[in-house]
DNA sequence: CCTATAATGAGGTGCGCACCTCATTGCAAG
DNA sequence: CTTGCAATGAGGTGCGCACCTCATTATAGG
């Protein structure tokens, strides 16, 4: 059998009252009493029964997914997986839920962070973008003893703040990587596309994605990016002009994640294959996959992602460090073959 | 506060004792009354408080995994995750160790399952070939209660048992699609390196290696499969003998994990620049895609391997389902821009 | 009807720990 | 030495459940 708490006190020479006291570290316990806990820890063993942890604590983790109130598949996609997830963690006492939210606007943000009670919501993933007013609220709530990951967007390992989302910057990277080893040496240019580049993601994916072309791929030029704003209209009406004032486009790399709209309006202009890239695995990208409108998916796995989330946010609670190799979400390459 | 059993008996209007009998599916209950239990979990949303369970079986699990004694440098980073997951793990009252042993034997690894304690040892992760042998232990070891995944090796979706690891047909595909599509429609032969093609996951690798070519890249064509025995003289016996009959040798495919023999020797016979694909990210792996000695590798998430295989034995020895959608096993392509 | 057996209830115990109160001891300053 | 506070011990309670025993009540068979 695994050592009790009474086994570690035993060992220790100490009473279970100071061990309680070394666990969970509370005040009153000398610097030498405290040692030797540690190294009776260390020399029997002792871990902690989460079990009975739990159960004494009576602890129900309360944790909440800040989202966007409108958006693309993608989006779709996370909060079927954070449905999930909310059963998964169901019995871990952890209560997982989506809010839809105007997350683009700061001040609303910084309302709503504000008026949390850091009693009853333990922990929040925070898919937003970044302004002053939603850091100073952020920093308010961890002072109040919330925690907080950065979901996809903000500022990666800006702040001491956890971030879950790939690297956007190496993301562009190996989709530029993929579209000039697709291309195979041939010259030609290649159009980008994004819903909007307002977004932080798409100036990193953009940049790494330029960085890997004029490093590898001098012979292949790319153009200013194309921002659909999610219009159908307006971006055929770019598309027409692009095509008609630039011969010789032979790649597209879509950098947002709504990538439908630019792919159907392109498939009707191109009169050449054209070797096509886009990021995020929806339904609409898979199907596209499959039947060769497009020719990769740069995407990153939405459970892990959600999962992820979660479980820092409940290492944080308890103050453990989450384990850094399982929360490292992966650049994920797909093709027709590996869906 | 979340609904204790003492609520469910409250709403079903039975006892504790019958809620008890119920939830741990004892015998000597009705139907009726199964019934009338079942639909209060449904209408007050009981979830059974997995600490207090755990805490009141006094469960710990014991699993295992048993390797081969030999092996390359992937079979390496397996057992340091599994390491990690030891520790990962100790928290949620499971034992993980890693068995090396001779699996290639298939009466001693009968012996050794047909040894095995199910009392001590509640599920075990078994990473080796096929054989009657075998299947018939792990037969035996599943009727005495124990409980088996196969792990990397064995047959997928044979029988009832959970397959944990990369579907190889598929991986062999994404392999060739990626030779196919970096070679950019110019003609050539593809020099195909396996250590040895008495495994399962090298044929089938194989297969879906050469389905892709076939169909999608007839212009290229695929050479019989060098077998290295992971002896350098031998490869590079080979290889030169290869390279001489062969003039137009463009790609390189090594479908097994021992990559380091064949690149090295290549790398010193090639007059060309060949496209070079190979499996699992290790040491070796990783540097080479970083100086371009090779050009993409197919892998998988080895932490992913093992925390998924005990999951899943857990989720067996609970009589729970596992999170299918967890479990899956991506095939990952790793460029030198995503690692 | 009675009897045998099935079905259910009542109640206790303990898992390992957190959290609490109160008593006791050690130790330093005056 | 005494006073005062810091450090530690002793012991109790309860978290939600599994597991057990024994008593009581339904149900069916004869």
């Amino acid at each position: 059998m695994r050592p009790t708490a009474k086994d570690l006190a035993a060992e220790a020479g100490v009473s279970l009252a100071t061990i309680d006291r070394v666990l969970n570290g509370r005040s009153g316990v000398k610097a030498r009493t405290v040692a030797k806990v540690n190294e009776a820890i260390d020399r029997i063993g002792f871990v902690r029964n989460l079990s009975a942890v739990n159960l004494a604590r009576k602890k129900t983790y309360q944790f909440r997914f800040l989202l966007p109130e409108h958006g693309d598949q993608f989006l779709g996609v996370l909060v079927k997986h954070i449905d999930e997830a909310k059963k998964a963690f169901a019995t871990e006492m952890a209560d997982v839920a989506a809010i839809r939210f105007p997350v683009d606007d700061p001040y609303k943000l910084a309302d709503y962070l504000g008026g949390l009670d850091a009693d009853l919501t333990d922990g929040i993933a925070i898919m937003a973008p970044e302004s002053p007013q939603a850091r100073d609220a952020i920093n308010r709530l961890l002072e109040r003893g919330g925690e907080v990951v950065h979901f996809l967007a903000g500022q990666p390992k800006a702040d001491s703040i956890d971030f879950v989302g790939i690297n956007n910057h190496a993301a562009g990277a190996t989709a530029g990587q993929l579209i000039g080893r697709f291309l195979g040496g041939q010259e030609g240019k290649i159009l980008i596309v994004s819903e909007t580049m307002q977004s932080r993601d798409s100036i990193e994916r953009r940049l790494g994605f330029d960085d890997v072309i004029n490093r590898e791929y001098p012979q292949l030029q790319t153009l200013p990016t194309v921002e659909t704003y999610g219009d159908t209209e307006r971006t055929r009406r770019i598309f027409k002009n692009v095509f008609a004032n630039h011969p010789g486009i032979s790649a597209v790399y879509v950098l947002s994640a709504e990538a439908r709209i630019p792919i159907e309006e392109i498939s009707k202009l191109a009169t050449q294959p054209l070797v096509k890239v886009v990021h995020e695995r929806t339904p609409f990208t898979e199907a596209a996959l499959q039947n060769g409108k497009i020719d990769a998916v740069i995407a990153q796995n939405p459970g892990h992602l959600v999962r992820s989330a979660i479980r820092i946010l409940k290492a944080r609670v308890d103050k453990r460090q989450p384990l850094a190799s399982q929360e490292k979400i992966r650049i994920e390459i797909l093709l027709k073959e590996n869906l």
